[in-house]
DNA sequence: TTGAAAGCGCTAACAA
DNA sequence: TTGTTAGCGCTTTCAA
């Protein structure tokens, strides 16, 4: 707070010019050795740190991204988070992240933060809608990745899981086991995740011959408190031999549920469950469950999206590019 | 990437001068209504969005906070980033979240980033170092807030729990509950929180006249591997009742690797951890542990920084204010 | 109620 | 190898 501490007075105190302190701060070659040590010497005097926000306007660039997922607090995106977060650092990039907690309108709001900002790119886990906006940003030079999900509309790098085939396979798994009356606690179904697995879901059953009884769906937001509930409500309406809910935080309140309820799993009902994660493990009986490369999602969309900044602008012409990536079902004793 | 849209343009196009369209942006009151209609109409035609690093630049202030925690995917630090992005967001501010891992040198260089990039303000659950950069920081007029650790000789507001005192507590419960060869697998003892259980520990055994044992404590480094491996060790080498473990992360091993070795809890083995979170109810037994208000500290922590933020330059002035904050013991079935 | 213009701190042509 | 200088896009006096 004593003097205002800019390049200015940093070029004054080593008695150069700010040109010259420019170049000293970004390792500029043609420096004298002499000139060079004189600058670093008043920076490290002074304390001098460089105004990013001066420099990001000068060169139109901020080495920032930014992300927007539903929340940290759910172990997946939690996940995602730090995969990308550890791409940015591998590139030099800052990260901005956003919980948008899949509200349309924050999205928005969130997008619009971001672009005012001028963040170099943005990579998220749509909610589905803006891709009116998601598209301007796209059209005026700013790349955007999907990871998880997809905009539909919206043209651009995306990370995806087989989302469909892994339920499927899963599914059919569990019937060949002998279990008939399948529970499924699912997603929301303006989610692709949650119309996916459902649809999986589905295929499983009328594949095998079973059919699909609606009686046995419940549809949640993929929180814990839907996974509590409606787990609630299946042990206490229908019965079933096997319970599929399809993702993580809906599955810890549908194991605490069963568990307070007294049911044996897998002896009065199995358990599968999307995503593996910290409990599946832990508890009694052990979990099987759809494991996702949830890292590696978070690690290749961040990959995709910085190969489109360092592009520059020639990247709008270049062909979106659309991975998807195989899950793995983890066999242990719940079924 | 047509033509480049700044406020000039949209001034042109408004027939106005920038000056007004800054007026505009900025709700400024004394505009003709019809002037600021055909600002608002140019502004939505062509999707402008006012470039918010000119204007940090100008203002000097950039809306956005720094956060440095070890690591988001600790389910304790995802929960403080959640609360500190809330408390953020309901002020309008951004948040850049940095995954410092525990290292020195990793979090002088996110300070480093966050200071360059003009930050109004950085929160941090500090590694203890770095005590020179932290105080240029706070006297050059960057407010700074600790959270559940402290760094010796820099003066700041904190936001801590009643580590010792819990855990000392606790132990005496155990204690009183008959166990008689308690186990601790502590933290590291560099870190506040990891020193200050462990001295919690140790004062619940002199109190109840139980001469301490160095070898039923191992040190870890409150990670998950770390728990995993150093229970291992107990098991093969030493003979307990019951073990106390230090966090979250640990404890999730431990439970692990105990629930693999065949033993049973509380039978073989009584089992008590610092932190309450997702799987503790989940597992059989359900597990007794110290229970953390997270989310309160982060906003108490963030409410205490913002508080600094809005008071502008006066700020040194003020006297850092320290809220500790009471956990809860929380007695489940493995003790 | 509006406009002209200075300047936030930096980078990068261009010139020397 | 170094300096001069024109902006980057915005806000904010000051004047009209």
């Amino acid at each position: 707070m004593t003097k205002k501490l800019n390049i200015d007075e940093v070029a004054k105190l080593a008695g150069v010019s700010t040109a010259t302190v420019s170049r000293v701060l970004n390792d500029y070659t043609f420096v004298k050795e002499s000139t060079r040590n004189r600058v670093l010497q008043v920076i490290k005097e002074t304390q001098y740190r460089v105004n990013a926000v001066a420099r990001n306007l000068r060169r139109r660039k901020t080495l920032s991204i930014g992300m927007i997922i539903s929340n940290v607090l759910s172990s997946f995106y939690s996940v995602l988070a730090k995969a990308v977060e550890d791409v940015a650092i591998r590139n030099n990039y800052s990260t901005i992240l956003c919980n948008g907690g899949d509200s349309a309108e924050k999205e928005r709001k969130y997008l619009k933060v971001l672009h005012e900002n001028r963040v170099d790119g943005i990579i998220l886990s749509p909610t589905g809608k803006n891709a009116d906006y998601l598209n301007f940003l796209i059209s005026s030079g700013i790349p955007v990745a999907f990871i998880d999900r997809i905009t539909q509309g919206v043209e651009c790098d995306c990370v995806l899981v087989n989302n469909r085939e892994a339920t499927r396979r899963a599914i059919e798994f569990v019937i060949d086991r002998g279990y008939k009356k399948i529970g499924c606690i699912a997603g929301p179904m303006d989610r692709m995740t949650g119309a996916e697995r459902l649809k999986g879901y589905m295929e499983a059953l009328s594949g095998r011959g079973i059919i699909f009884d609606e009686r046995l769906v419940k549809y949640g937001d993929f929180s814990y408190e839907s996974g509590r509930k409606l787990m609630g409500e299946i042990i206490e309406t229908v019965q079933i031999d096997v319970v599929f809910v399809a993702n993580y935080d809906m599955a810890t309140g549908a194991f605490q549920t069963i568990k307070e309820s007294g049911c044996e799993i897998p002896g009065d009902i199995g358990f599968l469950m999307f995503d593996d994660s910290v409990w599946t493990t832990l508890v009694t009986p052990t979990v099987t469950a759809i494991s996702q490369p949830v890292y590696i999602m978070g690690t290749t969309a961040a990959d995709l999206l910085f190969k489109r900044i360092f592009n520059g602008s020639n990247y709008v012409e270049q062909k979106p590019v659309k991975v998807v990536l195989e899950t793995e079902l983890i066999v242990r004793e719940s079924i």
